[in-house]
DNA sequence: TATGAATGAGGTTTCATTCAT
DNA sequence: AATGAATGAAACCTCATTCAT
């Protein structure tokens, strides 16, 4: 799955990778607050601290902003993500820990995963089928770690329900954010993360009923 | 929880009811197709087979639009819904039928249902309220049928998790329509249905383990 | 030679007319004081006596009006001159007349004809196409009236010149107006009009020596 | 008349001339293919080989680059004219080769001849003036040779009609540019050349009618 | 002398909404 | 009650030009 190529007219390549991530925290900010189709350029470009012309120096259309968005979250959530899993654990506690991690790097780049999400859908060929792609290799990342279980015959879950299972984790993520108005009314992120992940468990019929996952304990690292 | 009073220029109520179902239906597909914002008020009018001008007798606004589509399609889900659901059934058996049910009205609305749940965060102020308070009402429905089997003690749930599962199950829902790019791909309705369905009756941990539900058998009537 | 279709969101066909004769003469005076890059659709609009708005009711993008212009300026010129050909002359009369007539038609259409000859290269593709379709067919034209005289015997001239001659009456034509800063300083139309011919026939080799082209007496029709 | 002085930062004069050769070589093939107004400056630079900081250096605004280009072309049509025109030659063979060169020489130049003919209208004030003095001046050559032959008595040509034979000639060339879409396609230059000077000639008619112009035998040198 | 990133005025086009018929 | 032509604010995007390095 190659990137989409955004146009720039600006040849340093060090300037493109500071000026573009101005662009992606402004837009993110905007998007969330108006939508992408209730911001204009001008005001992407107000918000990253420079001219409308200055921003198409480094995109070739409003659309790619949404792309760089896009892009750039995907890559956050997947990077903090892997630097919080604890590779050394195995078994169920992985799986646990897992599924809590993508939670908690949800709950951090709430803003980023939440634009993503309601607005990707504006996006257009090459582009959107990017994103989905993206989108569908988180998938397969729980699907590996549940096949791992079950190969090690911790947890009994018919074939068929695997990939239903990572598809409920990966939406149970997003629920965080677009069920925010509601949800997050009636449960902090570390309950939120127990209690998913409970039912999920109960869902996989662990056959060791001793294991008990440990509460979260989300020390939240700054943002 | 009023519905939002949309305005119309015209007094024949009858007129009104008739000609705003016609909106709706027109609105419907276009939204689907093109998206909300994508999508002009002069297509509606013309999909809607009436001239731009008699469109805005009906509706004061394009956004009235929007919330005439997402008002109309509650009342759409929450009626068939009700229709599916067997009276007779009760416990375990019955808590069973209505998410499948659910489950089937979302699937035989898949449209009405994508486009409400996707658009509908570009309504504001007191019309996006007013489609906020009615997706909670459904998510009381779920909660009502739940705490009705933990009273009869037919299932297993600490009272903090009650709200989380109804949520679960209502987003179950809309997933089979906000992504069915890929899961539709992977199931067709029954199997979902039955899928999802098992994966959340374990959560539940149900007290009687002879609880076998009948398989899904969905003649889907139409459309 | 199918004209090109330039869509437009007003159903009245009368009223498109009316409204595309408006733009035309708006456009005619505007691209020839300004040129057609130098004038902006605002001014267009306004020089036509309506909003930006309702100009775009009635063309698809800017150079639809140029395309416009262009299409009604040849359509002006042929039937003027038409009209002004008198049926009743033949032979070398004829053919004087012939000429005579485009040029005071020119003549009369200065401005227009002007931008057409100037602006027609910004046209792209298949408007383009028509444009120089319709400056060949005039060509066509007056190869007829001069092969018409040759089968009568009335003038001498190799086959292979006949065309090249064509094209020289026809941008003596053009001349007048593109020209017209030194030549209209030069030459008033009726002697432009009787040096050009002359050197024309002479060019013709006409046999009979008799011939006296009767001096231009233009009355120039109002416009 | 005097050049329009084209304001510089740089203070080598070599470099300068170097500099704007390049910049006329480059804006010609793109104006000619895309048109000066559809041509940016940033492509001129590219094309040129430099930046468009660069570009500026030896430029003050876009409209001297059509400047400089209408001037170079003058100035390159004249000399290689006056290269080609044989000094011995006299009388009507010598006003047959004036004409006969200068055709070759527009044929030699098309591209550049194109676009000082088709875009030197974008010129403003000065700069117009000076390429329209330019023009004239021009014509004022074949009118010293014209002259010449009636003193000598070789042609019999009204004095009103000089000038206008003058304009005819010039044009005659341009023509080979600016209908080369069709007239090329008719013609190649050799035939244009005979064939036009034929046409001229009688119109000039001449007293020695054993006059035989040579055949054009044109060994077009390069290019 | 050369570079190229930055600027912002201004261009074309769209579209929700109005109102006379 | 129905029509659809008219409106104009505002959107996206371009590009000639400048200036700090």
């Amino acid at each position: 799955m190659k990137k989409k190529k955004v146009p720039s007219l600006v040849k340093d390549e060090r300037l493109i990778k500071t000026r573009r991530e101005q662009i992606v925290k402004a837009a993110v900010e905007l998007f969330n607050r108006k939508g992408y189709h209730g911001t204009t350029t001008r005001e992407v470009a107000q918000a990253s601290g420079f001219s409308i012309g200055t921003l198409y120096e480094y995109i070739g259309s409003k659309e790619d902003i949404l792309y760089l968005v896009c892009d750039a979250v995907y890559d956050e959530v997947v990077e903090k993500w892997e630097r919080l899993v604890d590779k050394n654990l195995v078994g169920l506690e992985r799986l646990h820990q897992v599924i809590q991690s993508y939670f908690r790097v949800v709950d951090d780049l709430q803003d980023e995963v939440l634009v993503m999400y309601q607005e990707s859908k504006a996006l257009s060929g090459e582009a959107l089928n990017y994103v989905l792609q993206k989108e569908l290799s988180m998938k397969v990342m729980f699907e590996k770690e549940i096949r791992s279980c079950i190969e090690k015959g911790l947890i009994t879950i018919d074939e068929e329900e695997i990939s239903l299972a990572c598809h409920n984790i990966l939406v149970a993520g997003h629920m965080w954010t677009f069920r925010r108005w509601i949800i997050q009314k009636e449960y902090d992120i570390e309950a939120y993360c127990d209690l998913q992940i409970a039912q999920l468990f109960r869902g996989f019929q662990i056959k060791d009923h001793s294991f008990q996952p440990a509460r979260s304990n989300i020390n939240s690292e700054g943002r």
